[in-house]
DNA sequence: TGCAAAATAGCACGATCGTTCTTTTTAGCC
DNA sequence: GGCTAAAAAGAACGATCGTGCTATTTTGCA
């Protein structure tokens, strides 16, 4: 009846081990699934929400029992913030990691919303957790809140500090004010998924460019950076 | 089965009708349950979102039966859109409305900003329906999404429509570009609310306020109004 | 190859959900 | 005050949920 499902290799080339001494540095069967059911409950947590994802409709996609996919987590909300860090993970290497290749100042701030807002823009499709599930749990007390939080906060914290670094590396006026900026920058991310996922407006993903041209214009300082 | 249109009173003074011949003015026993019903949905459906809401919580806060509840209505979705249409109605009575006493321009445009702003600062304890709506019912298509979605375009249209009279009035640069304008507006909002009210971090309000007046900074033309 | 342990499936539970049907209560008019 | 229709309650349904318990299958190592 049932055979392993794997695949769907996130991002980490996962190191083939075969016969014999097996779990040497690469997963063991049940890690192996394990990461299976994570990765197809993020897709799902992704379009019906982390509210909505339900045990029984993770193990239809998996193609396992409920109570297969149960024994993993122990309980729906190990599963929930198994998917945040697996989608804070992602968010990662997609967003911070590539912007930190860029150089100080505004370069890595232009990187960090370049990349930020193409991830939301093929989240029109998709859905972003950070977004939807923020709206879930705002009053929500509980571990899957905190995870949530957390994890969002370590990202804007690092979206901060990107602007420091600007400012200190001479980039921006000294009047700018870098949590300021950062608040309106994140406005813009919010906006181009309210209008373009729900409304589905068009132009949106040209207006969120558009307003963080403002912003530079803005705070930048034109004599330092071209 | 069928009941006329009715409400879209927002806030109302109920009259006491009572005695003899009732039904004169005011609603009758049915109307008036199901306003009272709507009333509790509304603070519910803020609270837990529109998608949480259950016909037995209603029941449990308005202390009565689920049947009960459930016979004003013919289904939950039907409730659910009662809920849309009574946020919409108290929306536009305590934003739209008080902004259109303001002249044309960008006083009319400050009041809505204010107005919008004030409301979401007080959501940020008890959640705002066309933003947590919105992430709830993005990939969820029917009759409850059609209805918020077309409450909330609706609104935005107001909004643009003001952006609009007040470059027509001289009131905003040549080149000020009045859909970008509302859209970095709506993202203020929209940071306001995820920052306040999901993070708690302190200071929100004050951010939004200070990201409306960037705007105006730059789309303003400051040789007509002061 | 065999065996212990891990992984997975099967099944059942209590709870909650929206909804339907039937009965009882209440309101409004003669 | 009594009658009719509206309003509300009561009870039950099928479905789905998370979760616990037990049996079965599979894995990994001797």
């Amino acid at each position: 009846m049932s055979e392993q499902p794997e695949f769907a290799i996130a991002t980490p080339a996962r190191p083939e081990v075969r016969s014999g001494a097996a779990s040497v540095r690469g997963l063991q069967k049940g890690q192996q699934t394990k990461q299976a059911i994570v990765d197809a409950a993020l897709g799902l947590a992704a379009q019906i929400g982390l509210e909505g994802l339900s045990i029984g409709a993770v193990a239809e996609v998996t193609q396992m029992s409920k109570s297969g996919v149960f024994a993993h987590f122990g309980s729906r909300e190990e599963l929930q913030i198994s998917v945040i860090r697996e989608y804070y993970a992602r968010f990662s290497e997609e967003v911070f990691t590539p912007a930190m290749n860029e150089p100080r100042g505004l370069p890595r701030v232009r990187a960090l919303f370049t990349h930020w807002m193409n991830l939301v823009a093929q989240e029109i499709q998709s859905g972003c957790i950070f977004i939807s599930g923020a709206v879930e749990f705002d009053d929500r007390p509980g571990p899957v809140r905190d995870a949530l939080a957390s994890s969002v906060k370590t990202w804007l914290a690092a979206l901060y500090r990107a602007v420091v670094l600007a400012k200190q590396e001479g980039h921006l006026l000294g009047d700018a004010d870098e949590v300021q900026m950062a608040f309106e920058i994140h406005g813009l991310i919010l906006a181009l998924h309210y209008e373009a996922r729900f409304l589905q407006l068009p132009g949106a993903v040209e207006r969120a460019n558009k307003g963080f041209e403002n912003i530079l214009k803005r705070y930048g300082n034109l004599d330092r950076v071209a």
